[in-house]
DNA sequence: GGCGGCTTCTCGCCTGACGAGAAACGGAAA
DNA sequence: TTTCCGTTTCTCGTCAGGCGAGAAGCCGCC
């Protein structure tokens, strides 16, 4: 593991103060054991190109304009195209579900579009960035299954599986065996085993050499969701057929 | 304007995949003139630390998770508390208007709550974070009001004063004296200044010790503010006071 | 298999970051 | 006002460690 010591020092203090919220630089310097002129010399720096600001009547540093700038631009450079934050949009309301649509980043699984009301919220934890619990949802489920063994591998023993409800798959044979039936079947349900009384479906997304890019879902309460499951499945795989035909052709599809 | 050079270039390179949004080393290192074996070190350092991704497909350079939790910790420390954001709620409820509110962060000003729904919509340059624009906003012009004088003058200098409609403030003197008697007068209107057909209204909060750190706000087509002008000033101080009474005891205040 | 690009590694030089210490600053209390 | 205390900035000699030319390694593509 490499490391220029500066950079490191840099961005260990970046974000002791964002996980402080508010620091000083003594705080700082205790925390990460740097003797105090070095970390003025690097709070000042930071200050200077904006990743901090120094509130000086409340003697400490706080994250800067340049935190929300970056935010902004990963947001602006993930977030779904138009066509398909639509069509996910339509999902929602044709199925008066929660819908979703997420892709792979590198190795990581990413949640770039969800489209819900009051009646028919999200799943709380679920919101736009990385989602980790995939082993657990239906739209993870489906990425997983199309992933490379070895990169699904890495994946789970990065992250591991926690147990979030009584009917979390906590088995990693169990896992794969569903994994497999998921890739077959081309869809993924999950009945609780992300949050009480939820239920999640989602099919897979392709671009335009077939390769599995990304995956739609939606979201309800399980007791919405008994004797619906064909509706929904058909309704989704409508809906992720317009995505992937967009991103093979670069228009807009509008109906089937 | 002292500098490590190392943190420098290491956030110029950071900033240049960020404003490219997928960048390759070469691109960077021509962009920015540095030696490309010192781009891949900073690069490679980095992707070690989440603030970049190396998406190897496509042989280039991406944000990494990090700029996203960086804007997340960001927008958590500054958003505006619940007690707030329910008001600012209420307020666009009771008045039918899309509603803000903004406080000072050192010498900007963020825009940390707003409320609106498809029928009552938001100012569309308006959301979450800095604003810029403060010399034909009501909030922002309430904020000026409140700020020492020469705050304003640097506040003013480092961004002008654009014209961003017909009846955009451009004149120094005029907007002073319009500022006096926004002080005075403990509301600030805006009539067309920020969008065309747009009008909005803003009064300011004060905390506990009865200095001015805040402002809320609405706004509204100008054709639907014509005639109430009475009413949405009394509505706007209502709320402002039940914040500012927030802000002094620290428990949310539900009526009057 | 060979080509052409991107990417990584090697190595000696010398810059420029480091940290102890002390001084300057500024707010709070007396 | 003066005093005091904690925070912030500055100084300076030392030497770690970052620098960049160059070359080698790696991969996908023709």
């Amino acid at each position: 593991m490499s490391s220029i010591a500066v950079i490191q020092r840099t961005f260990a203090v970046l974000e002791a103060v964002a996980a402080s919220g508010s620091a000083s630089a003594k705080e700082v310097a205790h925390r990460l054991e740097i003797p105090l002129p070095s970390v003025y010399r690097l709070l000042q720096e930071l200050v200077e190109h904006g990743y901090l600001v120094h509130l000086k009547e409340q003697r400490c540093f706080e994250l800067g304009p340049k935190c929300f700038d970056l935010g902004l631009s990963f947001r602006q450079r993930l977030v779904a195209p138009s066509a398909i934050r639509q069509a996910t949009d339509e999902l929602h309301r044709q199925v008066q579900a929660a819908s979703y649509f997420a892709v792979y980043r590198g190795s990581d699984i990413v949640l770039t579009h969800l489209s819900d009301c009051t009646a028919h919220p999200r799943l709380r934890p679920l919101r736009f960035g990385f989602h980790e619990a995939a082993h657990a949802t239906a739209f993870g489920k489906i990425l997983l299954a199309g992933m490379p063994a070895e990169q699904r591998d890495s994946y789970l023993a990065a992250r591991g599986m926690p147990v979030l409800t009584p009917h979390t798959m906590t088995n990693r044979h169990q896992l794969d065996a569903q994994l497999h039936a998921v890739a077959v079947r081309g869809v993924a349900w999950e009945h609780e085993e992300f949050l009480p009384q939820k239920t999640c479906a989602a099919v897979p997304v392709r671009n335009g050499s077939g390769i599995q890019v990304g995956a739609m879902a939606v979201s309800m309460p399980s007791q919405e969701a008994a004797g619906r499951e064909r509706e929904i499945e058909a309704v989704l795989r409508e809906y992720a057929g317009r995505c992937s035909r967009y991103l093979r052709s670069g228009h807009p599809v509008t109906a089937a």
